[in-house]
DNA sequence: GTAACCAGTATAACAGAGTATACCAACATG
DNA sequence: CATGTTGGTATACTCTGTTATACTGGTTAC
């Protein structure tokens, strides 16, 4: 057991290819950042050039003000999206994404790729139960 | 003003070629079903292998028992993984992913790769301040 | 025989994510 | 002049995801 022990050790932090730690700890990391239920449907509103506040707030089925106006609060100070207002009259208050806001751009492709898949997976069972 | 409107309202229904309504529903669903802070890495943690309670538990940093029993009472129920009790002596419960766990590879490794960019871009940052 | 490992469950409590509803000032529209 | 839009804030509440801590019953190693 002890020769067991050393051996799986061994394994773990040498010859693993793909780091499950690393890895591990990387997903983690992405799971903290964008978690939640708003963040990337916002991402994804915003680059997908929605810019006004109700504008973005119409693309988003079921968010209200509060939590946009939060969540942009905190995506603004972490650096995600910019706050345009303009001195026009009347002001204009516009949302633009960054160049980090379009980092996240596979991870929306994907999730939405599934989703889609998601659909379909289910409309099929549904006829298939017939 | 009647005509913007009825001309945007043609342009959302009929000539986009990327249906931003039915992406955000699509990303807003994939958000539902593996949305919260340990569903993706136990997915993660079995599809690279890991079979025993104990020795998921171990691959993810922070988890506590509840947690992970919860999630993987619930992850069953959703076809997600399987549970395998053996009759031996002692019993060995094992956990192994079904092919609909498969179907978030593409999520988890954009979500990796994103989380690795993230360490590389902060530890850069931290050392261009000096 | 005692310490450790396995696969969890029990109980209680908390923090904050999310909801609901109302409201505001400034401006535009008809 | 009434109504609607814009860009939000205020208040209060719910809910549940998450944590913390302890415990169980069986098995195995030293």
């Amino acid at each position: 057991m002890e020769n067991k022990k050393r051996l799986k050790l061994a394994k773990e932090v040498l010859s693993d290819p793909r780091n499950p730690k690393e890895e591990v700890q990387a997903l983690q990391d992405t799971i903290y950042v964008i978690g939640g239920k708003w963040k990337l449907p916002i991402i994804n509103s915003i680059c997908n050039g929605n810019k006004r506040f109700r504008e973005i707030e119409r693309s988003i089925p079921g968010i209200t003000t509060r939590m946009l106006s939060r969540e942009l609060r905190e995506m603004e100070a972490n650096l995600i999206i910019k706050r345009t207002v303009t001195d026009t009259i009347p002001v204009v208050v516009e949302y633009s994404p960054t160049e980090y806001c379009y980092t996240f751009g596979d991870i929306i492709l994907e999730m939405i790729k599934w989703g889609k898949e998601h659909r379909e997976r289910i409309k099929k069972d549904l006829s298939s139960e017939l």
